[in-house]
RNA sequence: GGGCAGAUACCGAAGCGGCCAAACGGGGCAGACUGUAAAUCUGCUGGGUGCAUCCCUACGGAGGUUCGAAUCCUUCUCUGCCCA
C-alpha cells in the first residue's frame, strides 16, 4: 500500500520551493492512506514549444516521485491554451497555432515526458476537451470569480503594468483557463515551476468557488540555463534537451558556471541531499575540484537520459577533444559540387554552412579560428585544394570533412 | 472621445540635418589563458565585392521637404500615460 505519511512527506518535500498549505497536504495524504485511494496530481503542459529540456525535468521528476509513492499523475496538455497563443512579449506576434498543431505538439511532449514519467498511473487529458466547449456566458461567469486587483497581484502583471509594458485582456483569461482545468479534473495537488505559483493558486481559488476540495500547490525552482543566469529555455539557447545526444548533454553540462554545480546536482542529476552537501563542502574548502564535480554531474545526467555506458563514452570523447585537443570520433563529411578542385577558404566556410555570410567567414579566418587539416590558416583568400578529403575545423568544436565531388 | 509621450540592429538603450551601418550595455562568435564549452582578459559582431573616403539593405509603414533625413513635415499603424 502507500508509504507512511512521514515517508511520503519526506520525499515530497525534497527540493520544493513552495508547498501550500503543507498541513492540508498532510490531511489529504492521511485520508488517502486510510481510504486506499491515490491522490490526483496535476501538471499542466504547454505544448506551444514541444522540446523538453532538463529544466522541465525538475517538475516532471517531482511528478514521478508522486507516482512512485502510488499516486496518480494527471498530465494536462494545454492544447486549447496554447492555441490562443502565449501572450508574453510585446514584439513577437507568435503565429497562432491551430488546434491540430497543438495536438501534434502535445503528442511529442508526451513522448518526451514519459522518458521520466511512469506510463502506468498516468492520465493524459487535453484541455480543449472542456475549454473548447465553454460558451461566452461560461467564460463571463468564470471571469467574474476574479478581480483586476487580484490579477495585478501577480508580479509579472504588476511589473509590466508599472513599467508601461502592455497587458492584453486575454492574458488575464490565461490563469483562469488553466485554473478551470483544476476544477474539471478535481486535482488534489498541482505541480509547477515557481513562475507558475500564481496560476496554481488561481486553480485553488477557483476550486473553492466551484465548491470542490481545494488543491494544494507545490512549486519547484526554475533551473538556470547553461549560461548560469537566465532560466533555461529553448529561445535563449541555453538548454539541455532531454533528447540531446550524450555528447551534447555532457558538453553542455561542463559549460555551466561553477557556482551552479550543486544546483545542477540537485535538480538535474537528482543526487542525494547528503551527497550534495558533502560535495558542496568540498568545493568550498578546496578538497573537491569543480571540474571533477562537474564531470560527475554531467555523467549522471547522461546516465539518466541515456545510459552508464554512454556517459562513459561521452566523458572519454570530451577528454579527447578538449583536454587532449584531439578530434572527435564521428565527423560529418561534406561533398561539395565544384567546378574545380580548389576553393577559396572564405567561400568554403559559407558552402559548408559554418559561416552565414562571407563577411563572417572572413572574420573567423582572420581571427585565427579556422584550421584545415590541422593547420591554422589566416588568409581568407587562400585557395584550398579539396580534391582529397580534408578536415576543416572552425572554432573549438565544429569539425567537418570536406571534399570536392 | 480629448491631450501628451513613444516605436532605433538579436535584446536593452543613445543619437535629434551631413563626421551614422548608428555610441554604450547585454547576448553571440573568435582568440589567449585554464580546470572545461567555468572564470578572467583581448578582438569581432548587417550584406556584397581580393575590402574601399564603393555599392546594397537597415532606425515602425507610406509619402514629402532638402544637395543631403534615424534626425524636419504630413499621414497611417501600433504602444504607454493622463483626462472623460
Amino acid at each position: 500500500m502507500f508509504p507512511s505519511l512521514n515517508e511520503q512527506m519526506d520525499v515530497i518535500k525534497q527540493g520544493v520551493v513552495d508547498l501550500l498549505p503543507e498541513s492540508e497536504l498532510a490531511e489529504k495524504i492521511e485520508k488517502s492512506i486510510k481510504s486506499g485511494l491515490p491522490l490526483n496530481i496535476k501538471l499542466g503542459a504547454d505544448p506551444s514549444r514541444p522540446d523538453l529540456h532538463i529544466g522541465h525535468a525538475v517538475v516532471l521528476h517531482k511528478m514521478r516521485q508522486f507516482q512512485d509513492l502510488g499516486h496518480r499523475a494527471t498530465l494536462i496538455i494545454g492544447d486549447f491554451t496554447a492555441m490562443i497563443g502565449d501572450p508574453t512579449g510585446k514584439s513577437k506576434t507568435r503565429p497562432q497555432l491551430t488546434l491540430e498543431d497543438t495536438k501534434i505538439n502535445g503528442q511529442s511532449y508526451l513522448e518526451q515526458a514519459t522518458i521520466i514519467l511512469l506510463k502506468e498511473r498516468l492520465q493524459v487529458l487535453y484541455n480543449s476537451e472542456w475549454l473548447n466547449a465553454m460558451n461566452f456566458v461560461d467564460v463571463v461567469k468564470l471571469a467574474s470569480n476574479y478581480t483586476v486587483a487580484q490579477m495585478l497581484e501577480r508580479d509579472d502583471f504588476s511589473n509590466r503594468y508599472k513599467t508601461g509594458v502592455p497587458i492584453s485582456i486575454h492574458e488575464f483569461l490565461y490563469p483562469l483557463a488553466q485554473g478551470m482545468d483544476s476544477v474539471v479534473i478535481k486535482s488534489d495537488v498541482e505541480l509547477g515551476g515557481t513562475d507558475q505559483k500564481f496560476n496554481l493558486l488561481v486553480g485553488r481559488e477557483l476550486q473553492k468557488q466551484y465548491g470542490i476540495d481545494a488543491q494544494c500547490i507545490l512549486t519547484m525552482p526554475i533551473l538556470e540555463g547553461t549560461d548560469g543566469v537566465q532560466k533555461m529555455s529553448k529561445s535563449l539557447d541555453n538548454y539541455i534537451a532531454l533528447t540531446d545526444s550524450p555528447k551534447e548533454m555532457f558538453g553542455k553540462t561542463m559549460s555551466i558556471p561553477d557556482n551552479l554545480i550543486s544546483r545542477y546536482m540537485r535538480y538535474a542529476g537528482f543526487f542525494d541531499e547528503s551527497y550534495i552537501a558533502k560535495i558542496d563542502e568540498g568545493l568550498k574548502d578546496g578538497t573537491v575540484h569543480p571540474r571533477n564535480a562537474k564531470v560527475e554531474t554531467a555523467m549522471k545526467i547522461v546516465e539518466i537520459y541515456h545510459s552508464k555506458v554512454m556517459a562513459q563514452s561521452a566523458f572519454d570523447e570530451f577528454e579527447r577533444i578538449f583536454v587532449n585537443k584531439d578530434i572527435p570520433d564521428i565527423i560529418d563529411e561534406l561533398e561539395l559540387d565544384l567546378s574545380e578542385p580548389s576553393i577559396q577558404l572564405s567561400d568554403l566556410l559559407v558552402s559548408a554552412e559554418l559561416a552565414s555570410s562571407k563577411k563572417e567567414s572572413r572574420r573567423l579566418i582572420e581571427q585565427g579560428g579556422v584550421m584545415i587539416a590541422g593547420e591554422k590558416i589566416t588568409d581568407p583568400f587562400a585557395k584550398i585544394d579539396i580534391s582529397e578529403k580534408k578536415l576543416l575545423k572552425v572554432g573549438k568544436r565544429k569539425f567537418v570533412y570536406v571534399k570536392a565531388k
